[in-house]
RNA sequence: UGGGGCGUGGCCAAGCGGUUAAGGCACCGGGUUUUGAUCCCGGCAUUCGUAGGUUCGAAUCCUACCGCCCCAGCCA
C-alpha cells in the first residue's frame, strides 16, 4: 500500500503552480451544506488540501450557504465531521454567509457605478428576454433605470417590503455575449426563507456567481480550484472581483485565480448530491451512510479508511477530462490496505454441519492460529477442535464442478489451521437437502501434509458448539449498470441485490467480542467491519469488499 | 462557424520537439502458498481521435476534419 509518504503524481494544476514559484498557496473547499460529502467532494478536498500543504500554504474549509431553501445545521455538521475524517484541518472555518453585509455594500456600490441595477421583469420575462445558445439576448427595460431607483428598491426588497419574484438585482454586462454567462446575471433574489446561521435577518440573498469570487477574494484564496461545468463562470468571476475593487467599497479584496479540473464518476453509482438526495428521501438507500452510498459516511460506515480513500484520490489523478473510474480502483486500495493490516479470523456465512466421528462428543483441543499468515508480529488467538464444525454450504459439492477443490463425497479436504478430514456421509431430510455431513479426520495431518496423496482444498471451519451467530451484510454495487445515469429512469438500474443479508452467520468465538469499527479479513471471503447495530452476544458485519477471486 | 472544454492501450494517467511512449488498475500466463488470497516473475500501445503539413526528428508545433462533454436556475 502506498504510505503517505508517496510523492502526490505530478498533475497540471501542480505544474502551474511550480512555474508561479515563488508564490502564496490559499485553497478552500467549499461545499454548500445541503448534503453530504462524496467520493467527488473527497477529490476536491485532497487537490485543495493537498496542494496548500505541499507547498506551504492553507485551506479554508468555507460553506457555500447562499441558499437557505436547501440548508441546514446537520449537513454542515457532517460534512466538518468528513472532512476531518479523512485527515486535513482548515485555517479557517468560514461561511458565505458571514459575509453577506460586506457582499451588500458591494452590491450598493456596484449600483451606484452603473454596474448593476434592480429588474423587476418576472422570472419568465427574464427567461425570455434572455435569448437562446445561437441568438442574443435583449435587454430588460429597466435596464437603464436611475441608480437612485435601483438602491431605492434593492433598500426595500432587503427590508423585506417586496414579495419573492417581484424584484432582481442584476449585473450589467452584456446581454449579447456569447457566454449566457455574462447576459446580465442576477446576483440577488427575494428569498423569505429562514437562514440556518442568518435566521430571519436578510430576505435577500446573494446568488453563486457574485458570492463565490467575492468570498474567495475577501479571504485571500490564491487559488480557487473548481470542476469543469463552471469553465464558463470563470469571464464573470473576474468582472465581479474587478468592478467591485474599481469601486470604492471599504472590503479588502485579494485576487484569486479560478482553475477548472475535472469531476470524477465512478462506474455502477451515481455522484451527484441531486441524485444521492434522493436516494435518501425515496428511501432506496437507509440513509446518508448507508455502506452502499459513494458517500464519505457510507464509505466509512462500509468500513472504508480515510487512507484508503485518499490513496484512492491520489491515484486517480487530476486532470481536465472528466474521468469515469472503475470500480477496481476502489475496491484495490482498500484490499491492499487490509491486506496489511487486518488479522484474519474464521466465519461461516451459510453453516453447513459437518460431525467429525473419529473423535469423542467432549473432543475440545486447543488450537492455536496466526492472526496473519505473513506477520507473526500480529499475534495468534485460539481456536478448539470439537466434534462438530460448521463448514461453508458452499464448500461442499455432491456433484462437484470441473476443478472444484472442496469436498466432494468421498474426498479430503483440509479445515484452515487444522486437520484433513475425508467426507464419509452425507445425510439429507425428506427434501433431498444435505443437512449434516460425517467425516473423519487424519490425525497425522495436524501442521503437516498428508503421507502419500496431496490434498487439493482448504477450508474454513468454525468449532459448531463454541461459535458465536452474526448478521452479516454483504453488499455490492448499488447500481447494475455501469452508467445509471444513461438509463431512462436511473433508479431502474438499482441492483435488487447490493444488499444480501447472512442472517445465521456464524464466526469464531475470538468474535464475539470485536470492538465495532474494527476491520477483518474473514479468510477466503473478504475484508468485513464490525458495524454499529453489533450487540455484546450478537456482531453485525459489513462486508467492506471481497477477496480477489480468480475462480469463481 | 453561438460560446467554452476534452480526445495517449479495457479504465485512469505521465509525457511540454530527440525516451525502447512512465506508472497504477484490469487482464493473460508461470512460480511459491494450509486463504482458488497475499507474494514473486513474465506478458500486455512500432503508437498517441483522423488526415495533411512544418522539421534531420512530432504524442508534443501548424492546418483541417471527426467524436464526446458543459452552458439558456431568481441552484451551487
Amino acid at each position: 500500500m502506498a504510505s503517505e509518504s508517496d510523492p502526490a503524481p505530478s498533475n497540471f494544476i501542480r505544474s502551474m503552480i511550480e512555474k508561479q514559484t515563488p508564490v502564496n498557496v490559499a485553497t478552500r473547499f467549499p461545499p454548500e451544506p445541503n448534503g453530504y460529502l462524496h467520493l467527488g467532494h473527497a477529490k476536491s478536498i485532497c487537490l485543495n488540501f493537498g496542494i496548500a500543504r505541499d507547498f506551504d500554504g492553507w485551506t479554508n474549509l468555507r460553506f457555500d450557504d447562499t441558499n437557505p431553501d436547501k440548508e441546514s445545521e446537520e449537513f454542515m455538521n457532517a460534512i466538518k465531521r468528513d472532512v476531518e475524517w479523512l485527515g486535513f484541518k482548515w485555517k479557517s472555518l468560514c461561511y458565505a454567509s458571514d459575509y453577506f453585509d460586506d457582499l451588500y455594500s458591494c452590491a450598493v456600490a456596484l449600483i451606484k457605478n452603473g454596474d448593476a441595477y434592480v429588474d423587476s421583469l418576472s422570472a419568465e420575462e427574464i427567461r425570455e428576454y434572455r435569448g437562446t445558445l445561437k441568438e442574443p439576448g435583449q435587454e430588460s427595460p429597466y435596464r437603464n433605470r436611475s441608480a437612485e431607483q435601483s438602491l431605492e428598491l434593492l433598500e426595500e426588497m432587503k427590508a423585506g417590503k417586496h414579495n419573492e419574484g417581484d424584484h432582481i438585482v442584476r449585473l450589467k454586462i452584456d446581454m449579447a455575449s456569447s457566454n449566457m454567462n455574462m447576459r446580465d446575471p442576477a446576483i440577488y433574489r427575494i428569498k423569505k426563507t429562514h437562514h440556518y446561521r442568518t435566521g430571519d435577518k436578510w430576505s435577500i440573498y446573494p446568488l453563486y456567481d457574485y458570492t463565490h469570487c467575492l468570498s474567495d477574494a475577501i479571504e485571500g484564496i490564491t487559488h480557487s480550484l473548481c470542476t469543469l461545468e463552471f469553465e464558463d463562470h470563470r469571464p464573470l468571476y473576474e468582472w465581479v472581483i474587478e468592478k467591485v475593487k474599481s469601486s470604492a467599497v471599504a472590503v479588502e479584496l485579494g485576487s484569486p485565480v479560478q482553475t477548472e479540473f475535472g469531476p470524477l464518476n465512478l462506474e455502477y453509482t451515481v455522484l451527484s448530491k441531486r441524485k444521492l438526495i434522493e436516494l435518501v428521501q425515496k428511501e432506496v438507500v437507509t440513509g446518508w451512510d448507508d455502506p452502499r452510498m459513494p458517500t464519505i459516511s457510507g464509505l466509512r460506515r462500509r468500513g472504508f479508511t480515510p487512507d484508503s480513500i485518499r490513496e484512492f484520490c491520489r491515484r486517480i489523478g487530476v486532470t481536465k477530462s472528466s474521468a469515469v473510474i472503475e470500480m477496481g480502483v476502489l475496491e484495490t486500495v482498500i484490499r491492499e490496505e487490509l491486506n496489511e493490516s487486518a488479522e484474519r479470523r474464521m466465519a461461516v456465512l451459510e453453516p453447513l454441519k459437518v460431525v467429525i466421528t473419529s473423535v469423542a462428543e467432549d473432543h475440545n483441543e486447543i488450537l492455536t492460529l496466526a492472526n496473519h499468515p505473513n506477520k507473526p508480529e500480529l499475534g495468534s488467538r485460539q481456536l478448539a477442535f470439537t466434534r462438530e464444525v460448521y463448514i461453508e454450504q458452499s464448500d461442499f459439492e455432491e456433484v462437484p464442478p470441473p476443478k472444484f477443490k472442496r469436498l466432494v463425497p468421498g474426498g479430503e479436504v483440509r479445515l484452515r489451521s487444522s486437520y484433513v478430514i475425508r467426507c464419509d456421509e452425507i445425510i439429507k431430510d425428506e427434501n433431498g437437502r444435505v443437512t449434516e455431513i460425517h467425516c473423519t479426520h487424519d490425525p497425522d495431518t495436524l501442521g503437516k501434509k498428508p503421507e502419500g496423496r496431496k490434498v487439493k482444498g482448504v477450508i474454513h471451519w468454525v468449532p459448531a458448539k463454541q461459535s458465536v451467530p452474526s448478521l452479516i451484510r454483504i453488499y455490492d454495487r448499488l447500481f447494475n449498470k455501469p452508467d445509471p445515469l444513461a438509463e431512462e429512469n436511473y433508479l431502474d438500474a438499482i441492483n435488487p441485490e447490493s444488499l444480501v443479508v447472512m442472517e445465521h452467520a456464524q464466526l469464531e468465538p475470538a468474535l464475539a467480542t470485536a470492538p465495532v469499527g474494527t476491520r477483518y479479513q474473514f479468510e477466503r471471503q473478504g475484508y468485513f467491519a464490525i458495524d454499529a447495530d453489533s450487540t455484546p452476544s450478537h456482531p453485525v458485519c459489513n462486508r467492506i469488499v471481497g477477496l480477489r477471486d480468480t475462480w469463481s
